[in-house]
Formats: structure tokens, C-alpha cells, sequence
DNA sequence: CTGAAAGCGCTAACAG
DNA sequence: CTGTTAGCGCTTTCAG
């Protein structure tokens, strides 16, 4: 318990920076010595604190992340890759769930990751300020963005337009028109954001199609229950009822498959629907999917972060991945697969 | 960036001792002197290290999580309750996933919670072996064990038992006899495990009301498609087929909708089902549940060690919590929780 | 009320 | 190859 490298280095009957030499493995110390420190630090329990060490070698082996959800599945599944590829590396995970317009963000900006605690730090699905970016760039460590493209900053990210542009091309291709559109804001930054450029990608498939006078849209909570409402709504009236659905999410895609059923109708078959982020849920429902591989993403960012803290300089600054038009083959509900779109 | 207090102490014209102390708030300092300090440490955008800090005071600030998922719903669900209760109270979480039968395991209960790292440890749907405990115990800070009872640890559980004959009962009240129990491993650590406890609680409650020959049980993963799997089953055959399910948790219970309404079974109407644990995916699919408050339990979990962290004494060893039945009146899907059982 | 000095536990030169 | 000496940045006695 209380034990320090001091009472590690008396026990061996060593000094106190051979003992740290023996334990980190860092200089040179005789085999015996070390093998003498090794196990006296066994027989005590001895753990050395990463806090005094960070103090002196200036790494914390600690990562903070900052994340708008931990429980939505998309994010989630971020985190659970993030988080197994950091302690493969012996890193520390710190955690910070932002809800959007929470007053918890300036917080965390301005005083937990201000706090030389970490050795980087990676934005998970949020888009900073440019003086939050700022503020962040000026602690002199590593800094990653997964989710959105962050300007100065390096990013990964898939290209969200084209993966619009995917997705509505995809239903086009089906032979469907009526097309609507179900994502987040219309308004406000909607350039910007995620949903804003899945968006263009619609609008600029439906326009090369001739379809600009088909297009519709709902605005919806990037949320199962926000899919949900908003189909339960937009589905209701048979006759103006679009054909198909291009959801923003899956989670947004699965909410209208429940309001669908609900009224009766079957997807696919009476409406087509695509949606984009996850393969999971996907497979679950029999979704055709515009799969952006979030875990493989988030493992990534991790690698790219710790190349980062330890000096590799980095090939771009920005990474796009291409979406990929991606139909699943599940194993496990192979039966509800038989009749994806 | 670089700047430390030394920096904000000459920039006031004070010595480090009294920046500290008017930073800190402990200590007495003049106004005057104490405003001017702030003022400086404002302008040079200082704050403190809290590494250096704890190698002094002891306290890192700083909590160690360990949890099975991050992303299923219900821990998902409990990880943000603690999440922002630490933060609110300045407290930073660091995260530890660990996967059951994981190799991962042990190195986090030897390695990365051994460190003086953290000022509280808290572990969530795991039940840490005896060595396990008392290595954590010998770190001398508090430890808590939220969803699962540790001997010799705080700990916040809801009577499993209670839960499942509750959950049972409440099916044989409404007249059902033939009431398949679908939950985790039958055999192994059936007496202790979770779904130990929940199981003999369905066992007593068909005991009692003179149905031991009617009791059925089907091994599942505690997870969506693990009930859907095993919902698929045994749901096929329509002469044995059970007219209520009591399944150990929501997932499973979400697992068995699918499947029923698959195989053309309303829910309910030709199944009643009853799950524990959970309530928001509960509303969405008109479940009656029994409910055992995560959030609200992850908060007082969270209450509880930081008061334990403070020194404050605890007033029990162990609470159980009484689960409590609950048809929840859906806001949201009102329509749906019309035909809830 | 404030400053000087000591030291938390560790690692990094630099001599030996 | 090993020990001695300095701190890392902060808080805390203890005198003033």
C-alpha cells in the first residue's frame, strides 16, 4: 500500500534510481540487480505512481475523451474500441460526456483538460469551437477528432456528403421518387454539420436525378425515439406517404421501422429505407446500411493519437474514408436478412 | 501552457505559498491580495496541476470505473448517471471496460487500479473475486460495487430475488400458468450470479402457487439477440408453447418481442413478458417492467464514495433496494403502452 | 496575514 | 553498470 521505489531500492539493497531503471526497463542495470528489484518490488506489491512519473517525464499515459452520448449504440461503439486500444497500450481512458448545450462543455474545455493530465486528447462525434480548438491546441499535446472534421485539427472522418449522395442514389436506383428525408436541424449550422452535409449529399442526388420536386424532409432527433415520432407522423396519411426513407442514422431509421409496423405497413416492401452509421442494429432489422465501420474508425484515431504523442509526424490532415454502400449478410438473423431491400 | 504557479505567484508579487492558498481558498489571505492572485493567474490562463497537487495532498480527484459493456443499455445508462455526478462535483472518471473472460481482467485489478491513481474505485456489474476485493480493499480508499454484492464492500443492488418473484408473480396474477423463465447460465455460479438470484425468486414464486410443473427455462445471453434466439425457439412450436415469459433482463425481453411478432404473435395478447432492469427501451416497446432506477442508483453510488472519499462514515454495509413494480405510462409512445400487459 | 523551506514519489543527468 | 544530486509543480508546516 504505501509502499514507494524507496523502500523497493532498500529492500534490494539497491539505490532509488537503479530500482527505477530495474522496474522501467529504461538504462542500464545488471541482470541480477534487476531480477533483485524485480522481486522485492513483487514482495512489498509495489505499483510506482504515474503521477509522481508524469510529473518528472511530463507523459501521464493518460488520454481524456470527450464524447456527446456514451449511450447511444454509434457512439458507444466508438468508445468500447477506443477504449480496448488505449489499455492495450497501458493508457488511461478519461471520459467526458457532453450533452449537446450542456453547460458542462465550457468546463470541461476550460478547466478538466486544461490541466496537463493528459497526453491527448480525442473528440469523439463533437464539433469544437475554433477557441475551443484553440484553447485545446495551446496545452501542446496531440489532439484528434473522430466523427467530424475539425479545421487545424486531425480528423477522421467519412466523407458525409458522399455518403448521402450514396445512400439517396441507392433508393433512386430502386425506382423510387418520393424520397423523403428524415435527419436533424435544417436550420442554424447547417453547412457544418454532420447532418447538414449527409444532407447535401440528398439534395444533390435528387437534383441530378430530377427529382427536385420529390424532395421532402422531417427533421428528427438523431434518436430511435425521435425516428419514431417523426415516421409515426410523416407515414400516417397513405396518400402522401413518400416510398422510401433516407435516415440520417440508424438509430432515426430504426425508430420509423417501429412506427411503420405499427401502422401496418412492411419494410421493406411498402417502404424502402436506408439508413447511415451502424452494421449492428442494422443487421438486427434488416436494414441496408451505409456502413462507416465506427470501431475500426475509433481504433484508428487511437493509433493516430499515440503515433502523435510520441513524435511521428503525421502523412495528412485530414483523413476521408469514402462510404461505402454496404449490404449486410447476417448470420444471426439471417432469416430477417432474406428480404433486406 | 507552460506556466506554473510559480509564474502567477511573481506575476502578483506574492510568494507560491500565498497564490496557492488563493487559488485553493485554504488558508487565510488577504481579499486585496487573493483578487490580485486570481487576476494573474486569469491573465496567463493558469491552472493547476492536479498531478503535482495529489503527490502532496494525497487526493487525485480522480475516480476509477470498471464495467463489463459500455454499450448495452443498461450500463450504458448507469456510466452516464456516474459520469455526471463526478463531474459535477469535479471529480474526473476514468474508465475501465472489461469484457467478461477477458485476459484484460487482471491486468486492471493489479496493474492499472494499483497505482495511487485514484481517489475511489467502483465497479459495476462485476463481482470481484474475493482476491480480487481484498487487493482493491488494500489500496485503503473506498470501493463500491454497484448491481452485484461484494462481501465486505458498499454495495447497491436491488433484491434480485424479491425482483424475480415480483416479476413472476405478477404474470401468475394475471392467470398465466405455463411461464417460461429465459436468463443467463443455469448451472456454474447459479447461487451468486445475478441471474442465481433472479432465478430463484421465479422458482419460489411458481413453487408457491403449486406450478413446479409447469416451470421452463431457457439459457440466453443476457443481450437482444441472445433473446432472440432463444425467443425464436422456443416460440416456435405452437402446442408448447409458453403463454408468458419472464425474461431476466429488458434485452433479452426486446430479443423475445422481435421474435414474436416474427412469428406472428402480438405482444401481448398471445405472450405476456415481463423484464428486469430497465425502463426507457421499456416505454418504447410497451413492457411492464420492473424497475430498479440505474441512473438514480449510479448517482447514490457516487454520493456515497465521495462521502466515503470525505471521510464521512456509512451508515450501512449494504442496501438492498426493494424493486418495485411499475407499468410505466409512456409520454412518448402513448399509443403503444395502450395494450401494455 | 505572508514567506521560506521542506518534501510528496519519481526520473534524469552526471559522475564515478 | 551504479549511486548521488537535482528537481518536476504543488501544498504545507512553521516562523515571522
Amino acid at each position: 500500500m504505501g509502499s514507494a521505489i524507496a523502500d523497493v531500492a532498500a529492500r534490494a539493497g539497491v539505490s532509488k534510481a537503479t530500482a527505477s531503471r530495474a522496474l522501467s526497463g529504461k538504462g542500464y542495470v545488471a541482470e541480477v540487480t534487476r531480477q533483485r528489484v524485480v522481486q522485492a518490488a513483487k514482495e512489498i506489491g509495489f505499483v510506482a505512481s504515474p503521477n509522481a512519473a508524469s510529473l518528472v517525464t511530463g507523459h501521464t499515459k493518460n488520454i481524456g475523451v470527450v464524447i456527446p452520448f456514451i449511450n447511444r449504440w454509434f457512439f458507444g461503439e466508438i468508445l468500447e474500441g477506443v477504449e480496448e486500444a488505449l489499455l492495450n497500450r497501458g493508457y488511461d481512458m478519461t471520459l467526458y460526456n457532453i450533452h449537446p448545450g450542456s453547460a458542462d462543455r465550457d468546463r470541461v474545455f476550460d478547466f478538466f483538460l486544461a490541466r496537463k493530465r493528459f497526453d491527448g486528447v480525442i473528440v469523439i462525434g463533437v464539433e469544437p469551437t475554433p477557441e475551443e480548438t484553440a484553447r485545446l491546441l495551446r496545452l501542446d499535446i496531440p489532439l484528434v477528432s473522430v466523427g467530424a472534421p475539425v479545421a487545424d485539427v486531425r480528423s477522421l472522418t467519412i466523407d458525409d456528403e458522399v455518403a448521402g449522395r450514396l445512400a439517396t442514389e441507392h433508393l433512386i436506383g430502386l425506382g423510387h421518387r418520393r424520397i423523403l428525408h428524415m435527419g436533424g436541424t435544417v436550420t442554424g449550422e447547417g453547412d457544418t454539420s454532420v447532418h447538414g452535409r449527409r444532407m447535401r449529399g440528398y439534395v444533390s442526388a435528387m437534383t441530378q436525378a430530377g427529382l427536385e420536386r420529390e424532395m421532402s424532409f422531417a427533421q428528427t432527433e438523431m434518436s430511435v425515439p425521435g425516428g419514431y415520432d417523426a415516421g409515426a407522423h410523416e407515414l400516417s396519411n397513405s396518400s402522401s406517404r413518400p416510398t422510401a426513407v433516407f435516415a440520417a442514422c440508424d438509430e432515426i431509421a430504426i425508430g420509423v421501422i417501429i412506427a411503420a409496423r405499427r401502422l401496418g405497413l412492411a419494410v421493406p416492401g411498402d417502404l424502402s429505407l436506408v439508413g447511415i452509421d451502424g452494421h449492428e442494429y442494422a443487421e438486427m432489422f434488416s436494414l441496408t446500411t451505409i456502413e462507416q465501420q465506427p470501431r475500426a474508425q475509433g481504433q484508428s484515431a487511437v493509433t493516430d493519437l499515440l503515433a502523435a504523442v510520441s513524435g511521428e509526424s503525421l502523412a495528412a490532415d485530414v483523413v476521408d474514408v469514402p462510404a461505402r454502400l454496404v449490404v449486410r449478410a447476417s448470420t444471426t438473423f439471417a432469416q430477417l436478412s432474406a428480404d433486406a431491400v
